[in-house]
DNA sequence: CCATGTTTCTATAGATCTATAGAATCCCGG
DNA sequence: CCGGGATTCTATAGATCTATAGAAACATGG
């Protein structure tokens, strides 16, 4: 199984593998894939695939967390990065939704599928997720401490929000591809930051003495 | 099949069968949830289901279609309501989010599994989605033509963030039941409204005393 | 070119699951 | 109580689909 010339064929056949599975995955759903669609889509035969897997499932579970561990990737350094929050929460909103445009049909599983696994699996996901989103948090944190928000907000929330609202537009990319992503990038932002009404003073562009 | 007393013991039984239909589906998903598993929700046999359902598939477009069709209604009678923006796109947010409160599992299975449905039935269901989202735009619509909205909002967008948005938290809303759905409430109006940012000069209600 | 380990194939057991057919039971007007 | 339509049941054909076992093909260093 695993010898000398090691990580060459079999490593880069198990990335094809879980690759395939997870286009098949987004595109039937877990119940309504078989490994029979995996197999041929990465061209082997089914019986071949169980020299990649222990099972269906587990393949799920490949899936997912492929799909989650870039993001997250993603999400810590632009946490980690220092520029102003406005910024921050335009690359978070780059991020995710480019992420779509680029078929990443693993995050979609996840997002999708992930219900099928077993508690076990499930809660280490759930730790990638959490940690996502907390990261998130911590920005919009970090925002109102600057006095950038208005210091009121719910931080939870409002993460949570930006999450879903993504996810949200995700399904609408996938299905429409000639969607421009830049603008939509911009008015998401633009929506998280001011909203929808009509200010009677408009925010200048440089800063404020009045908040700390 | 039908006769004399023909709507009494048929067309409740098939109630309840689309209903049992919708919990299960809403469960394990359309692949993965059996005519068997429906049956017994709704203490029936399995061959027996098929009194009431031509095919697994055609329970699918019942289930969907019976989610969204009560959807759309509450909609229709918001937007012909003569309420001020404000107060409609919060009665928007409320019928969306507490539809899931109320274990509204058809809903969730129109959003999820609808894609499973042959073209033609989906058709018809995205007649009713866009119809939704059309409603919603006007509301937008009037509202930047009486000057609440900033007029540079693209409506279109609009609709679909909030209607992403209010589905990204009904997923929230179903796993964690101890959520405050009227807080959640009161804060995505808030968000869309007003977003995140401070400002300046705050509606007159609040007052923004400089902290810190 | 051989020997050994790796990868893929074929074939199939065993467990579903959908949909149908026909029998059994229920319910009600007469 | 009886006859007939309405509803449910049992049983099963036929079509999957997952996972395994063992044979075949491939690769490669010695």
């Amino acid at each position: 199984m695993v010898t000398g010339t090691d990580n060459s064929r079999y490593q880069h056949q198990r990335q094809l593998a879980i690759r395939s599975a997870a286009a098949v995955f987004a595109e039937k759903g877990f119940h309504g894939a078989s490994t029979r669609d995996i197999a041929e889509r990465m061209g082997i035969k089914q019986g071949s695939l169980y020299y990649y897997f222990k099972s269906k499932e587990e393949a799920l579970g490949e899936v997912c967390l492929f799909g989650i561990r870039e993001y997250v990737e993603r999400m810590k350094a632009i946490a980690a990065s220092d520029q102003p929050f406005e910024a921050k929460l335009m690359a978070t909103v780059t991020s995710h939704l480019t992420s779509y445009r680029e078929r990443n049909e693993a995050l979609k599983v996840h997002n999708d599928e992930r219900l099928y696994l077993p508690a076990d699996k499930r809660a280490t996901l759930k730790e990638l997720g959490s940690s996502y989103r907390q990261q998130l948090e911590k920005i919009f944190e970090e925002g109102a401490a600057t006095g950038v928000l208005r210091d009121s907000i719910d931080c939870h929330f409002a993460a949570q929000a930006v999450i879903g609202m993504c996810n949200g537009w995700g399904d609408v990319i996938v299905r429409d591809p000639d969607l421009d992503i830049f603008d939509l990038i911009q008015k998401c932002t633009d929506l998280v930051l001011n909203g929808f009404v009509e200010r009677r003073k408009t925010k200048r562009a440089g800063n404020d003495a009045g908040v700390r």
